[in-house]
DNA sequence: TTGTAGGCGTTATCAG
DNA sequence: CTGATAACGCCTACAA
């Protein structure tokens, strides 16, 4: 049983192909009458037909996909935007081709490569592109979006996170709960992180805003080699000395799952109340924030309006202007910060 | 800039579209020229020639899409196969198209059409089908596979991951801890989920096969209404009674993310020890279970082969016995149990 | 060993 | 309002 062709479907209503096509499209511009319409819709629907997206493309060079750029998916951060997207363009009638990069640029490459070979309507990258030079040569042909940190380097089309902003307000929340040693503790990447570095400039900003010294900031960049899902153990690590100086007040993970070992550490010390005797708090408002008991603080970024409007901006290939783009972040409290302790 | 055709490269290299075309797909039982094999390649490189894969498709219909259906992305165990897939897949040069039903018959239907509409070479379920007929019908003219439990009422080519066998090792080591009052906690799930029930039969089993009466297994279905990244919710709500009857001595969650809220509570009870008064365990192997402290034990199945071979199935059209392709599940022994406490 | 020509299923441009 | 007809870019007999 093969496929019907809109030939099949002409030749069932007893009109011809263009006509098919008229009806099947809604070609604006054209009006036939409802007896032609109805026969076409029912002939459609008996023989089941689906139109064919080769011959389509061919014509129309789109192909009702799109390339979703992420460097991993064991962040639940990439995930739920990753589901944002996914959700919309469904909506939409679009599909979405996944393309994981685990930070390789030989495997950005190809990715891109196979984009180009599917013709996707748009690209979405949700991280800093590794392969600028390939990525900026393409967007001439296909729009393409970045979701993440602005950058002077990249001339293309970015959604701005504003991890300044995100950094500022989570330590604001910090000082004003009356910590005066907080650290922030980040975790090894293989490739940049530009948001990363931004957050970490806002902390700074925040602390500096309140008058205090550069010894009331303490960054540490815990060296464990971990595999992307691990990172939390990051944050275990990093907690185990934390704790052992008994210095700091208050600790800001990199990331949820950074803030997440860091919870688990605390929880798996005897005599150790979170967040009497310490603060916890992250970034990126994932599930594991939710999650975690005590639920953690961290920083939402209005990123669902923010992946729908990337959509929006690649399918009418809007150039809006980036400035007024950048989602103003929004501080999630969670049970896992609280006033320092005396 | 509009992008080179064959028929570009064939004009700089000066030979016909035809050669181009040999050269480019090593087209097997042709001979030709080292000359003429490097004069066509040199061209393309120059003209960065990437085949129109509408064009291609069209005289091939083969896609070298895969379409893969899960229920949610919420669950990192259906992340954790994405990820095994998706990587497959890229080396193979295929790419995956996501279709992500959060178990609502009409995304599955739609994202069906969505699969056919651009003939994508195979689908991947991981999960069972909500729309039984439409996926059987589909499947005379896609190969299409399962990676979930085998079922009676779908005749389709089924990687079986047993469950059974899951929940029947799971619960022997418990059993050999001298566990004699295990509690099974569920969530709720708005569709059949035939994985669940199997491991349940296991756990049933393994209690017979022990020689335990019926009262050494209690199960509780938890009917907190969670979104499905809250099911850890669940699992911390079970966990509350579960410690105030004071009955049981282990635990055990239909997934991680259950086991892991069972373990967030636990961790939240003053003078509650992990093994030491109770022990949590949970299947599926997923990064939350290495994440946690104590680090979770869990099941896994062999899934990476599995996915590897699914794919490996949909592209050569194979129909391998599906007896011969359940995976043999491990058990994967973490902190979280210990011997039952006296 | 290489070239010519026809067609895959649509859509779009024209006449009628 | 409807129907021929020509592309779109590639593959593949078949011919040279």
């Amino acid at each position: 049983m093969k496929r019907a062709t809109s030939k099949d479907v002409a030749k069932l209503a007893g009109v011809s192909q263009t006509t098919v096509s008229f009806v099947l499209n809604n070609t604006p511009g054209i009006s036939l009458s409802d007896e032609t319409r109805r026969k076409v819709l029912d002939a459609a629907r008996e023989l089941n037909y689906i139109p064919n997206s080769f011959a389509k493309g061919l014509k129309t060079s789109r192909s009702k996909l799109l390339g979703i750029f992420l460097p991993t998916m064991a962040n639940p951060f990439y995930q739920k935007l990753m589901q944002y997207i996914e959700n919309y363009t469904a909506e939409l009638g679009y599909n979405v081709m996944l393309c994981c990069t685990y930070r390789n640029a030989e495997r950005e490459k190809s990715y891109l490569d196979l984009c180009v070979e599917h013709q996707v309507d748009g690209i979405i990258y949700l991280f800093t592109p590794n392969w600028v030079k390939q990525i900026t040569r393409i967007s001439h042909n296909i729009p393409v979006i970045l979701i993440s940190e602005k950058s002077e380097d990249i001339s293309i089309n970015t959604i701005s996170l504003n991890g300044f902003q995100c950094g500022k307000i989570l330590t604001e929340h910090l000082l004003q709960l009356g910590h005066k040693n907080i650290a922030y503790v980040m975790s090894p990447v293989t490739s940049v992180s530009l948001t990363r570095q931004m957050r970490l400039q806002g902390i700074k900003a925040a602390v500096q805003n309140a008058g205090l010294g550069e010894d009331a900031l303490e960054v540490i960049t815990n060296p464990v080699v971990a595999s992307d899902n691990l990172e939390a153990n990051a944050g275990f690590a990093a907690m185990e000395s934390i704790l052992k100086k008994k210095r700091n007040t208050a600790v800001i993970g990199v990331n949820d799952l950074v803030s997440f070992g860091l919870l688990s550490k605390a929880l798996n010390m005897d005599g150790i109340r979170i967040p009497e005797d310490i603060s916890i708090c992250g970034f990126d408002n994932t599930y594991l924030a939710h999650m975690a008991h005590p639920t953690l603080t961290t920083v939402e970024y209005c990123t669902e309006p923010l992946c729908r409007l990337a959509v929006d901006m690649l399918l009418n290939n809007n150039s809006i202007d980036v400035l007024k783009l950048s989602g103003e972040p929004k501080l999630i409290i969670g049970e896992s910060t609280g006033p320092a302790p005396l």
